[in-house]
DNA sequence: CTAGCATGTAAGCAATCACTTACCGTTAGC
DNA sequence: GCTAACGGTAAGTGATTGCTTACATGCTAG
C-alpha cells in the first residue's frame, strides 16, 4: 500500500514541485529551494516527507545533502493506476477484498 | 495541470475506497457508502470531488444516482508519471519551464 | 579555533479538510 | 395526496497540515 503514502505526499503542490525538480538530477537542498514561494525549513520538511514516502534518497557531501528522484517509489503508484486499465484484473481483485 | 486534481482527490484513503469500489462496475450512492466507517453525507461529498475532479460521472435513474468511473480523469495522472521515466523528454520540460 | 555556511528540528499558528447531524428536494408506491 | 426511500446541501467542529521564525548541529576554511 505504498502507493497510498505516493499519493499523500504529492498531493501537496510545493512537495511536488520539490520532487519536479530533482528531475533534472540530484540537487542539494538549496537549489531545491531557490525560487519557491516558501522558506527554506519548509522545502527540509517537504524532502523528508518525500524522504519518507521512498520518492528521494538522500546521500552526504560534505556539508551539503544532495537529495535525487527514486523512480523505484513510484512503481506501485503506477501499478495501481493500471488496475483501472485492466478490467479482469479489477474484477478479481474485487472479488478477493470480499473475502 | 488536470493530474494535480487527481492527485489531490485520490490522496484521502476513504475517498479513494470509493473511487475504488467502481471499478467493479456504475453503483448508486447507498451501495458505494454501505460498509464504509463513514457517514452517507460525507460519500455524497466525496463523491462530489471525484465528479469535480473528472474522476466519476453521474447518471439519474429514477431516484438513484448512479455514479460510474471515468477512466479519462486518470490519463494525465498517468502521462505525468510517465514523464519521470523518460529521461529526455524529462530534461526538455524542465529546460522549457525556466524560460 | 573560530566564523560562517548548509541544513535539520522545535514550537506555534492559521487555514484547510473530512466528518457529523440536521435539513431539504425529489421520486415511487400505496 | 401521503409517506417513505434516496441522496444532495448547510453549518459546525476537531484534527491535520503546511507554513513561519528561532534555534541547534555539523562541516569547512582561514
Amino acid at each position: 500500500m505504498a502507493y497510498a503514502n505516493a499519493l499523500a505526499v504529492l498531493a501537496d503542490p510545493t512537495r511536488r514541485k520539490v520532487f519536479e525538480r530533482l528531475r533534472a538530477g540530484p540537487r542539494p537542498v538549496n537549489a531545491l529551494a531557490a525560487g519557491l514561494p516558501v522558506s527554506r525549513p519548509a522545502v527540509s520538511q517537504h524532502l523528508k516527507a518525500l524522504k519518507n514516502a521512498g520518492l528521494v534518497e538522500e546521500r552526504s557531501e560534505g556539508v551539503r545533502r544532495i537529495y535525487s528522484l527514486r523512480r523505484e517509489g513510484l512503481m506501485e503508484l503506477r501499478d495501481w493506476l493500471d488496475t483501472f486499465w485492466d478490467d479482469a484484473l479489477a474484477a478479481f481483485k474485487e472479488e478477493v477484498e470480499k473475502t
